[in-house]
RNA sequence: GGCUCUGUAGCUCAGUUGGUAGAGCAACGGACUGAAAAUCCGUGUGUCAGCGGUUCAACCCCGCUUGGAGCCA
């Protein structure tokens, strides 16, 4: 197993320096755990390594996926299997934030047909003027075991089961609630950056004006003119604000402060996953960059 | 100086013909199996500005004090 270990957190706490130092260290390649990094040219507002850090040690799946490609788990991890395989001999260190992305690749997934943007449009059609409760009884009458799991409210895993259960019945697979995760690569040391929340907010607020004053806009500007309006990579937190901002010839300072609540709000959903998901070992955000510190994660990850 | 409006949750504001109060946002907690920076679910946290009066009972009515806003001088 060449995965040394991960270094989780939440956004913004500094996991992408740490990792650096980390990997200097013991010789190890980055692999960004990463939904948003992995688009090619939203580099600012994702807070991707900059050019230097990139150059500083070999890093995968990252500022390498056409905005307009839709990406999912399980091409994240097959897309780490493969790396794991064409290097055999390396030593890699997993980073990023993306929880969904580390249980598929650690546990694996059912084992489904992929996704099938059609019919998933299809559905998307077919009940965008309906009732709520029309698709959630669907859903319930295609998979019942669903009942108590998935909200009436939850469109998205609604469609979800729908689109699975068409695709079933015509590849006459068994039913979800009896599929078991295949495929993973098992559980892998990790570290958690942590920080007190009001400490980690401070961050995340001051990380979204420091975006904004580094160039953030002019990536953006240059963005809209190459990527298509219903680009997946638009879904970025912020970036379609800013867009929207520029086209309506806005302050794209109007933005911040909501960009911020969002990335807030998301950190929270990252802590609630992360601490029930997966166990890491809690270190703190402040010391993380320190020789004592980074000594310890090294012996974690031998 | 005079007149009018105003003070209720962290913020913006509802409200009770008098029976100690509730929305949105924030905040906090949670879920998560191929969109996950996504998609959802739950929780009210309060000297109702202060002091006194009327009343069985005041956030509500009355008086004074105090903070804010506006108009007239």
């Amino acid at each position: 197993m060449s995965i040394l270990g991960a270094i989780l957190g939440a956004t913004g706490s500094g996991k992408t320096e740490l990792a650096i130092l980390l990997a200097q260290k013991l010789g190890a390649e980055i692999i960004c755990m990463d939904s948003r990094q992995l688009y090619k040219g939203f580099r600012i507002g994702t807070a991707q390594p900059t050019a230097e850090e990139l150059s500083a040690v070999p890093h995968h799946l990252v500022d390498f996926l056409p905005p307009e490609r839709q990406y999912n788990a399980a091409e994240f991890a097959k897309g780490v299997k493969d790396l794991l395989a064409q290097k055999p001999s390396a030593k890699f260190i997993l980073v990023g934030g993306t929880g969904l992305y580390m249980q598929a690749l650690c546990q694996g997934l059912n084992p489904l047909p992929p996704v099938n943007p059609e019919i998933r449009e299809r559905l998307k059609k077919h009940y965008e003027n309906k009732e709520q409760k029309e698709l959630y009884s669907d859903a319930l009458k295609a998979d019942p075991s669903i009942e108590g799991k998935i909200k009436q409210g939850d469109t998205q895993r609604l469609l979800r089961i729908l689109e699975l259960s068409t695709l079933n019945s015509q590849l006459s697979t068994p039913p979800n609630s009896q599929l078991k995760r295949v495929g993973g690569i098992g559980s892998v040391p990790s570290v958690w950056l942590d920080f007190p929340r009001d400490e980690l907010y401070k961050r995340i607020n001051e990380r979204v004006v420091k975006m904004q004053k580094s160039g953030w806009v002019e990536e953006v500007a240059g963005l809209s003119k190459t990527v298509p309006a219903n680009a997946p990579a638009w879904q970025s937190l912020g970036y379609l604000e800013l867009k929207t901002a520029l086209e309506k010839n806005e302050d794209p300072l109007s933005i911040t402060e909501g960009v911020a609540l969002r990335t807030r709000h998301y950190a929270k959903r990252q802590i609630t996953w992360f601490k029930h998901k997966e166990n890491p070992i809690c270190i703190d955000g402040k010391t993380a960059k320190s020789k004592e510190t980074i000594e310890r994660i090294s012996h974690s990850f031998q």
